[in-house]
DNA sequence: ACTTATTTTATCATTTATGATAACCAAAAC
DNA sequence: GTTTTGGTTATCATAAATGATAAAATAAGT
């Protein structure tokens, strides 16, 4: 069952991979994804195991496929 | 706000499509996934927004990739 | 050093996914 | 026609995601 925890914590490295690639802050990501700051924070730190609407939300904002963010191919 | 819908939907019908293709029981899957078949039943419907933890282990029970199941991509 | 921007962390409230259980429905068998 | 088999729907409880807010920590500039 950590196998949870190492799922979200490549989901948050990914995603703050993908935005930091694009130069977004944190807090302005949150806000386009009508996230709260502190939310995305938790999410990008692999503290919680988010839905697929949220994904999609940053998928978008980050101009990348679900797909893309899904990918951490081991 | 009712793009929420669509992607449940998108996935719901995603889902139940893998799983017919190998003739694996929505119950069977279920039970192998650890979820209630009464979950996954409101999951293939699209009545839920399933976190990505949920999504992977239906994909890994499907033996597919997390990319397999949200590329619905047109 | 002193701001300013950005991120992290903590706490509590609210919403919702999921668990648990049960009843019901539709085709198949048989 | 009554048993299976696979699926749906309903209800309630619980756990966890997210909202809301605030404070503290860290990084970057200047």
């Amino acid at each position: 069952m950590e196998d949870k925890k190492q799922l979200q914590l490549a989901i948050g490295k990914r995603i703050k991979s993908l935005r930091e690639e694009k130069g977004i802050p944190q807090q302005d990501l949150a806000a386009k994804c009508n996230l709260e700051k502190s939310n995305l924070s938790r999410l990008e730190a692999g503290g919680t195991n988010p839905t697929i609407y949220t994904l999609k939300r940053i998928a978008d904002n980050l101009e990348v496929s679900l797909s893309d963010i899904v990918s951490f191919d081991k």
